[in-house]
DNA sequence: TGTTTATAGTAGCAATTGCTATTATATGCA
DNA sequence: TGCATATAATAGCAATTGCTACTATAAACA
């Protein structure tokens, strides 16, 4: 029974995944991809060696990432003028308006999602999840207030 | 606010996978890999079609986790008697081994993760997950009572 | 029985990811 | 200043995954 837990958010999260991709399958990004499109616009001008820390993928990774996105028009990189070897990345207009319009889409993705639980039942649902994560998360040294949590 | 959701439970999923394969790196085998024994302990003959929806991975995907799995001498692949076609797939007695070695490392971590939440709220928390994954299953035609829910 | 259709599993290919090594640049310090 | 070390990003390679097509076998049915 212990390691439920463990076996039922890695079933729900992968559902979710799957529902997400199915919906936006039109739009052609991925879950991932989104969850770095969403991430960059809070973090404009962010460097990608953080960037990759954020959604939690290697540098190469997210560069590889990036070098689609941005061949997609989705996503800029401008030279940092501080560090000619860093790389600042910014959203374009287009990726915005992506992202707005899949906003209906995802919205009532976490509607059903969460269909038939009372708004204390989210709230708890989501409170509690959150201990789960701050438990496990490596990442002690970045205090809470830094981390990306709610209103995302 | 409405995406916190998804967002949260896929971090915490990453998370908990991250952890558990920290913690077993040395077992050899990762989070899919201990997925698939645990399902195949719990359904020992089964053939490699059904097990690959339970574990969510494609059959083709599945069969080469079974090739490795086998040369690592955890499964066994043993002819179907009444179809030529398939395979029935067995843990062999170093499989059972292996799991009941993590057993202990697993429950630490869904301890570890769970850490702070008394025992209410750990109910609590499973029945609100389980309740949002079911409203995302796609298998609305499996019965609840066929689903591997608990006591995994 | 013989033919059509469905099913179990696998091979080829392409895409994605991460490990390791490498390049270019910046920083620390004598 | 000049050299050693650290850092940002990327290339090469290997591993894993899934899509599509394919083979072998079973089931349905005329």
């Amino acid at each position: 029974m212990s390691e439920t837990i463990g076996f039922l958010l890695n079933d729900t999260a992968r559902l979710f995944r799957r529902a997400f991709n199915a919906r936006t399958r039109d739009s052609g990004i991925t879950a991932l991809q989104w969850r770095l499109l969403v991430y960059l616009r809070r973090h404009q001008g962010i460097r990608q060696g953080p960037l990759a820390d954020l959604i939690e993928v290697e540098p190469i990774t997210l560069s590889r990432m990036v070098d689609r996105l941005a061949e997609a028009g989705l996503v800029e990189r401008r030279a940092d003028p501080t560090d000619r070897r860093a790389w600042l990345l910014y959203l374009t207009p287009r990726a915005d308006a992506l992202l707005d319009g899949m906003r209906r889409t995802t919205d009532a993705l976490a509607e059903e999602a969460t269909e038939g639980l009372s708004d204390a039942e989210r709230a708890q649902l989501i409170a509690l999840v959150g201990r789960v994560r701050c438990n496990l998360s490596r990442r002690d040294a970045i205090p809470e207030s830094e981390r990306e949590k709610e209103a995302i």
